[in-house]
RNA sequence: GGGCCCGUAGCUCAGCGGUCAGAGCAGGUGGCUUAUAUCCACCCGGUCGCUGGUUCGACCCCAGCCGGGCCUACCA
């Protein structure tokens, strides 16, 4: 009766899964690992929340997997891990998708279709992806809470948001400015400066550029050349800047003069021809002269039309003199306000120019660009026209260029508190380690105030009420329903608009206080996801001041700019502290042509049918064990999931099958008493493998190396499979259950036992199969991950066995290349092996591993060395080149030379100085080429090539010996199954198998072997027995 | 313009102040296998981007340059 629940060797991974996956739901397998853990250390993570607009691409699958892997870490290693899911669901995105739905052009077209409804069409849509994701991340086997998640529209969630700017206020970190923001015309609204850089927003556009005369106001034949890619500002010029420590050229022709920076004349080369410089002075030199402006709509505007000095002012591009339009621009801005100059601002909020512009009233700004250009060369004030290349900043989310635009907006000082952050940041684990004082670093460097109101719609609201009498306009801001309810004795029931804008309450004044209507940044609420999602300080609030900071987040490297960014901004103004101790930044996935993943291209392979085909646990690791983890882009292909199959989970799955098979046969049954078992050498060396894995994934794991797990992991199985059982075939084959066999399964079950659990976090699925394969037949075990994390086994731990068996494998391998090299077929047995150079009693420890391995009948060692081989000195050079600096060189040619001589009592003396026997080892090199020898580092071996008829007969043996056992197997016969066995052969060869008569009946399990073939055979194979070509037949003997 | 990362075999990438630079894949040859779709050995293949410097010793550290990627900037 089997113990162990069979494993099939042709087995399907995505079948696997699904029924593991049956179990888990079964079973909640996840709810009770996570339950189990109450009460113990917390291990805090944040699910950095998805927008869900589309449907999860292989970075949400990179990002799940290690958001699933550590969580299952510090979950076995005995934490308390709750995960629950995010979904953010408010912004532009959410917006623009169904602007697009419901057909509109405009924010008008919202207002007139309802605030109410279309915020409703919004939240019925946030979630309509929820079911797909729910699936896709259940497949992939990322266990995480979708059933308390956080929403950042939940009302609980919002609250706090609205917490957390009314603290900001009370910090004084809040104020409304008109400054001048990046601004889309298309959603009409402001956005942050870092939205304006997200993803590909900032990219390559084409614009006009053009250089125009602003004619001097005192000297009418001198004009001051400015140049400018907007030339939609030109209409609100009202002042020029200049460089004051640069030099200005007057460059005249034909009673033309034009001042231009001097440093710029050459980019003019073509429009200057024949003019000649006139004159030249420093930039102040011309501060304070006054210009005609270019058009009159704006004429009367005091204190403007003068050149100011401006230290923003370069001569890299353009003419050195800068047109100023303080409503478009922020340097023009500040520099027209510090010099009492009020700028006009004719574009309206949809981007048209309003009436005062008469001649392109109605037209948007870039459209009005040419028609701008048009009329300036009618009135010959255009000097060049030219397009220019540079990168431009869109709209992240609907794509229109943006424009630059002084508009009122709520900010947040974060100059304010930029040096909270840099300390904040100081204290943050980053993984690679470079972002955090490289990317990050500067990013943090370089903080501005934060425009974090948006004239939106979908959004937690600006908590703000402004008193409508214009004279009074006080403001009250509110930190949450009970502030409200205070105030207007209305309950808060949906923070939305519309519904938050109908709360008003009456002012001190008389007037009434009505909210402002912003709502605002979704990144300013996705920020405050740690607070938000706990409803602090509104509830939980002992908790989660216990479990902040969270202890780690990943995410793709570009949200240094987005959520850890507005992570840390928020956390080191609320408690002067860092949002997240450790923090994971993994690189982009990109499809096997370098390009990026393109639905529209289809460069690559749909992720569920690829997982449907080769199993989430390979694409796991394939992902995993890449560079992508470690912040570096990655190219991927399907192929690098084949290869996980093929490399790591084929191979594992193989060794399960065998143990499993043949445990079954020999009725093994664990008893776990390993230390009372007579352990081999092998046995040991495993022990000490399985153990040195846990070690090393548990270093890996310290440092968040995910890909270091996976190769560790690989490496052990690699080792198991190809050694540790291949050696042990032996043991294992022979009939009945000796102390030995048994010795070798408890080893083997320790083993495999250890590695379902070391495996657990990285490869769930196929951890789950091999843990349950070993548990006993019964499909009623716990769950792997349900189990702690291995305890630490110094007592399995062997060095010296360790040390041993790797030279023994390395005078395999060149005992195999000796063979190679003589064509000696390995499975021809020869007479004897001498081996130099191992640890002392390895020969000895390892006879009969070594005899089989070599198929030799004796091992010896090599005594003396030097008759088969060249000794050479192999200098400890980390030891000597501390010691004798420059005589190293010396000292190195000497002894490669062979000028040294050995000194009594140990050491050698080379070049005039003597080394200490610790300075130095010796090396060999084979000295007669086609004598059976080889050599590497200290190993030496010598393989006697001669060979005799009892070898030869013991050759062909095995050669009939591997026919048959093929043969069986191409029969589809069981490995307990009995044969008998047919062999034509020569009458030597016959002979010869009549000696070997009992071995290789034993060998095949063949009841009878006769000579001619068999009557209606099973199977007939012709094959090569040394050099005869033999027919062989088998038929399955009946059962008795 | 500035910053960060990268440049190692045909491909994907490790490595790192120490002797002769590695793995996997791909190609070639041979061998092993009573679990394996395996595996093993050997061959093929490298000016470790270039040029200097520091050092007894540099793929590694430093400087400059070339190339690629990402980020960034008030390219008006």
């Amino acid at each position: 009766m089997a113990r162990f629940r069979e494993v099939p060797i042709d087995v399907s991974f995505p079948t696997l899964e699904r029924a593991v996956l049956a179990r888990w739901n079964a079973e909640k397998t996840f709810e009770q690992s996570v339950a189990q853990r109450e009460g113990q250390r917390e291990y805090v993570f944040y699910d950095g929340p998805p927008f869900a607009t589309g449907m999860p691409h292989y970075g949400h699958i990179l990002t799940s997997y290690i958001k699933d892997v550590v969580p299952r870490y510090f979950t076995m290693r005995g934490f308390h891990v709750p995960r629950r899911w995010g979904w953010d669901c408010h912004g532009l995105p959410v917006e623009f998708e169904i602007e697009k739905e419901l057909g509109f052009k405009s924010r008008a077209d919202i207002v007139a279709y309802g605030i109410g409804r279309f915020n409703e069409a919004c939240k019925a849509s946030v979630l309509r992806y929820a079911d797909e994701w729910r699936r896709i991340i259940g497949r992939l086997g990322r266990w995480v809470d979708f059933d308390h998640d956080y929403k950042t529209m939940d009302q609980s969630y919002m609250e706090s948001v609205v917490w957390v700017f009314s603290r900001l206020n009370e910090l004084g970190l809040i104020y409304e400015g008109a400054k001048v923001v990046p601004y889309c015309t298309r959603c009409q609204t402001t956005l942050s400066n870092f939205e304006a850089r997200m993803d590909d927003a900032t990219r390559p556009r084409q614009d006009p550029a053009i250089t125009v005369r602003f004619r001097n106001a005192d000297l009418p034949g001198e004009s001051f050349l400015a140049w400018t890619t907007t030339p939609w500002t030109l209409p609100s010029n009202v002042a020029l800047a200049v460089g004051p420590e640069f030099e200005y050229a007057l460059m005249e022709k034909d009673g033309d003069a034009v001042w231009i920076g001097a440093a710029t004349v050459g980019n003019y080369a073509r429009e200057l021809e024949g003019y000649v410089e006139k004159k030249r002075v420093l930039g102040e030199d011309l501060v304070g002269l006054r210009y005609q402006p270019l058009f009159p709509y704006f004429e009367g505007t005091p204190n403007a039309f003068r050149i100011l000095p401006g230290d923003f002012v370069t001569t890299d591009d353009g003419s050195g003199i800068v047109h100023m339009a303080p409503a478009y621009g922020e340097d023009d801005n500040a520099l027209c306000a510090a010099h009492g100059i009020e700028g006009p601002k004719p574009v309206q909020d949809d981007g048209t120019f309003d009436s005062t512009v008469t001649d392109f009233s109605s037209q948007h700004v870039f459209e009005a660009n040419p028609h701008i250009t048009q009329k300036l060369k009618e009135e010959h004030l255009l000097f060049r026209r030219e397009t220019y290349d540079h990168n431009y900043p869109h709209c992240w989310r609907c794509d229109s260029p943006l424009i630059y635009r002084a508009i009122k907006t709520w900010f947040a000082r974060v100059s304010e508190w930029k040096g909270r952050m840099i300390a904040a940041n100081q204290k943050i684990r980053w993984v690679p380690e470079h972002i955090r004082d490289g990317r990050f670093g500067h990013w943090l460097d370089n903080s501005r105030d934060w425009a974090i109101s948006r004239n939106r719609f979908w959004g937690a609201p600006i908590p703000v009420w402004r008193c409508q009498r214009a004279e009074c306009g006080a403001i009250e801001v509110v930190g949450g329903s009970a502030d409200v309810k205070a105030r207007s004795g209305r309950e808060v029931v949906d923070w939305h608009r519309p519904a938050i804008d109908a709360i008003t309450w009456p002012c001190a004044c008389g007037g009434t206080m009505q909210r402002v209507p912003d709502v605002l940044d979704c990144w300013f609420e996705s920020g405050a996801m740690p607070y938000a999602q706990s409803h602090y300080p509104f509830e939980h609030k002992a908790e989660f001041e216990a479990s902040f900071p969270g202890d780690f987040i990943v995410e793709y490297v570009a949200q240094t700019r987005g959520w850890f960014y507005t992570l840390v901004v928020l956390a080191a103004a609320l408690f002067d502290d860092r949002p997240f101790k450790d923090v994971v930044c993994h690189g982009v996935i990109l499809a096997e042509d370098g390009r990026k993943m393109s639905k529209r291209l289809k460069n690559y392979p749909d992720p569920m049918e690829l997982v449907e085909q080769h199993g989430s646990d390979a694409l796991r690791i394939a992902l995993l064990s890449s560079a992508a983890v470690r912040g570096s882009d990655l190219r991927f292909s399907e192929g690098s999931v084949r290869d996980a199959v093929r490399r790591f989970c084929i191979p594992l799955w193989n060794t399960l099958h065998y143990f499993t098979a043949y445990a079954n046969i020999d009725g093994f049954q664990p008893r776990g008493d390993l230390p009372s078992l007579p352990l081999s050498r092998l046995d040991r060396y495993l022990l000490s493998e399985t153990e040195s894995l846990r070690a090393r994934v548990d270093e890996a794991m310290a440092s968040y190396d995910f890909a270091a797990c996976y190769d560790r992991i690989e490496d052990f199985i690699v080792l198991l499979s190809t050694w540790y059982i291949r050696l042990s075939k032996q043991r294992l084959w022979r009939a009945g259950m000796d102390e030995d066999k048994r010795t070798a399964y408890e080893v083997l079950h320790a083993s495999l036992s250890s590695l379902a659990k070391v495996m657990a976090p990285f490869v769930p699925f196929l951890a789950e199969s091999l843990h349950g394969a070993l548990g006993g037949a019964s499909d009623n075990s716990r769950s792997v991950h349900l189990e702690d994390w291995p305890a630490p086994r110094p007592e399995w731990l062997a060095e010296e066995i360790v040390a041993e068996m790797s030279a023994i494998r390395q005078v395999v391998r060149l005992a195999r290349s000796i063979r190679e090299e003589h064509k000696l077929k390995h499975r021809h047995p020869l007479r004897t092996v001498l081996i130099a150079g191992l640890p002392s009693g390895a020969i000895a420890h390892n006879l009969d591993l070594l005899a089989d391995e070599l198929n030799v009948k004796e091992v010896r060692a090599l005594d003396e060395p030097e008759k088969h081989v060249e000794r050479a000195v192999k200098l400890d050079y980390t030891r000597l080149g501390k010691k004798l600096r420059g005589d190293m060189k010396k000292v190195a040619a000497a002894t490669a030379a062979g000028q040294y001589e050995v000194l009594e009592g140990g050491g050698l003396r080379a070049a005039g100085i003597e080394l200490q026997p610790e300075d130095y080892s010796y090396r060999f090199a084979p000295r007669v080429a086609g004598e059976g020898v080889a050599a590497e580092e200290k190993l030496v071996v010598v393989l006697d090539l001669t060979s005799d008829p009892e070898l030869i007969a013991e050759g062909q043996m095995r050669d009939l010996n591997r026919g048959l056992q093929d043969l069986r197997k191409k029969a589809g016969l069981a490995y307990a199954d009995r044969v008998e066995i047919g062999v034509e052969a020569s009458d030597a060869l016959w002979a010869h198998i009549v000696a070997h008569e009992e071995w290789l009946k034993e060998q095949v399990l063949a009841t009878k072997i006769a000579r001619g073939s068999a009557e209606a055979p099973l199977a007939v194979e012709k094959i090569e027995v040394g050099d005869e070509q033999v027919l062989i037949a088998l038929t399955r003997t009946e059962d008795a």
